[in-house]
DNA sequence: CAGCATCCAAATAGATACTG
DNA sequence: CAGTATCTATTTGGATGCTG
């Protein structure tokens, strides 16, 4: 991969929206997957249900288990059930999924980096809108 | 950066809900801005309203303004009104949004060389469950 | 051309109760 | 513990018509 491995991305084809790659990207495209594939990356080790709900602040029940079953039936965690009682349920990273958290990382990573950057250009479009109610064309403007 | 840079990840912090690089992750988790970002990267230019429009096939006018203004305002694409007539206003990547698209394009990349071994996957994953309804114990687990 | 406004359908998320 | 089921609230998305 060199400077322009963007390249791959190739004109019209991940645009396309018959493209498989759209679906892929719609799983790892949501907050929650990213951040299970961060956590388990992270820990570098298989994680319980429980374990990952409270890692997740603010995730429930019911959207953890979606993300789960969407990322394990895309190949991305596997699903380990040890038939104890209470039972035991374990969730860890395949090959794929390696691959794939090693990439939303990247972006958890870089959000952190920015985060303070990003909100003070928030705040200040916040402002601008409200002193000025977005016309068409605004002062400054070129030609 | 080396191969340990996941460690600023760093245990419990981007996955605290009063992170503030959640709300960044929010913006960027979100497929058509990773489209908007790769298309404006792949061509290296400032594009149109509707050449984005047409280059990301099957997304609405109205998606496709609601993306460009969350980008805008968490300054990751600058948008340029020139007032003739007609109107013209180009989007171009900030060096924010050049850094993010860098890693919202290796998602696409990723995505698509990988999109048959991920459909594959998913579709075993389908069959499997329609022969099974999922119980909470399968065959072949662990003890 | 580049949008904004509005209405409506659909997908998503949360809360709650219950189970092997 | 690790879910499923259900009901509801909120968000999201699409279609259509209009404007500077």
């Amino acid at each position: 991969m060199g400077t322009t491995s963007r390249a791959s991305v190739g004109r019209t084809l991940v645009y396309r929206h018959d493209c498989p790659s759209r679906t892929v990207i719609e799983v790892l495209a949501s907050k929650w997957a990213l951040y299970v594939l961060a956590a388990l990356r992270e820990r570098d080790r298989p994680m319980r249900f429980n374990e990952l709900r409270r890692v997740l602040e603010g995730i429930t029940q019911k959207m953890l288990t979606q993300t789960l079953r969407a990322l394990e039936r895309d190949g991305l965690i596997t699903r380990t059930v040890y038939p104890t009682v209470p039972p035991r349920v374990e969730y860890g990273l395949t090959t794929l999924g390696s691959e794939a958290g090693r990439l939303t990382s990247a972006i958890a990573e870089w959000s952190m980096e920015h985060a303070q950057e990003i909100l003070k250009a928030r705040g200040e479009f916040d402002d601008s809108i409200t002193e000025d109610p977005r016309p068409i064309t605004r002062s400054g403007d070129p030609v």
